[in-house]
RNA sequence: CGCGGGGUAGAGCAGCCCGGUAGCUCGUCAGGCUCAUAACCUGAAGGUCGUAGGUUCAAAUCCUGCCCCCGCAA
């Protein structure tokens, strides 16, 4: 099939390869190069140097919804539009321009966590299953009849990197899978009772707060290892929590209970976080032992403040 | 030119400001102790201090260029 793909990030890196081995990629819709990172240098996105290295024509419009890219997405004359975390909304004209339509892989089991950051808010939310959805694109967020679902347990170590990366190349294959037989496909509509909605993931949301219930407490560091990643402070440095695990221990929240041979921050209800990775500003992620080799927490202490 | 931290033994760090024999914790190896041990004791190996220059009698330390890693911000 004719193809025109559209996506950003790194999790759209696999479904983009996968398409361009069994199909014809015609174009590719990324959002636009812009300053990030150190030195604020102007960055492509991780499709849009995969496009590049395969020779396909980059697009990068700040919208869809015009008349002159609707012309040039036309001139193209593919057969279906396939979208994977691209970032921009695609108005009806653009939904109606390809004659399979758009189809969406979304890393949830929908209807459940539709929107910015599903696979995140899963984990967070303690759920034991995600997975893709392969969905016929409508107007509204992730809203569309589903086609295709496959279904990938969240294991109880599993962090929001390793979901990630499993649905990156779950929804790479099942989207191959699905376009192969697309015409004998009954698309099913979504339970509307049964939505909700993975908000974007915020900074402000990533500095821990050891009074909370420890099994939240948990999955917030795992869902958000190894980015954005959840932090505390210390002596006012900030220290990314990658891996930790619930002990018992009793003390004040946020009052460090262990700090030369082992990190153990006291929690709510005599329960005590035991820090198995960690990130000291300036350094590479590293287990807390060897952390610990050159440098100590002051015990008693509390945290954050 | 967005702001900032860092590159010293296999690992994690100190030493640098105020140049003068390279140190700590752990690991490794050998031996000892022990019913036994990730415990303890004794000993050993292991580093051109990121890299290229400069200053100096003398540079991990001061100066300059370059490479690499990371935090913030976006």
């Amino acid at each position: 099939m004719k193809i025109v793909f559209m996506g950003t990030p790194d999790f759209s890196v696999p479904v983009l390869k996968a398409l361009i081995k069994e199909h014809e990629v015609v174009a590719v819709y990324t959002r636009a190069p812009k300053e990030s990172g150190r030195g604020k240098k102007i960055n492509k996105t991780p499709i849009h140097l995969l496009a590049e290295e395969a020779g396909i024509l980059v697009r990068t419009p700040r919208t869809l919804k015009n008349d002159e890219e609707l012309t040039i997405l036309k001139s193209f004359n593919a057969d279906i539009a396939i979208v994977a975390a691209y970032g921009l909304l695609l108005p009806q004209t653009v939904l109606d321009t390809f004659p399979k339509g758009c189809i969406n892989v979304h890393a949830s089991l929908l209807p459940r966590w539709r929107g910015a950051a599903p696979i995140q808010r899963a984990i967070e939310a303690g759920d034991t299953q995600s997975g893709i959805s392969i969905m016929k694109m409508a107007l509204a967020l992730d809203a569309g009849d589903v086609l295709n679902t496959a279904i990938v347990p969240i294991t109880e170590n599993m962090t929001g990197g390793d979901l990630h990366d499993v649905l990156s190349e779950t929804g790479a294959a099942l989207l191959l899978q699905t376009l192969s037989h697309l015409d004998e496909i009954t698309p099913i509509k979504q339970d509307e009772t049964l939505v909700t909605y993975a908000e974007k993931l915020d900074k402000a949301e990533c500095l821990l707060d050891f009074s909370i219930d420890t099994t939240t407490l948990l999955n917030k560091i795992r869902a958000f290892s190894p980015y954005p990643a959840a932090y505390f402070t210390y002596h006012g440095e900030r220290f990314k929590i990658y891996q930790a695990s619930i002990i018992d221990g009793i003390g004040v929240s946020g009052e460090i209970l262990e700090g030369q041979n082992n990190l153990i921050i006291a929690c709510a209800n005599d329960k005590a976080l035991k820090v198995q990775k960690i990130q000291r500003e300036g350094k590479q992620p590293m287990d807390i032992k060897d952390l610990l080799r050159g440098f100590a927490f002051n015990e008693g202490e509390r945290l954050n403040s």
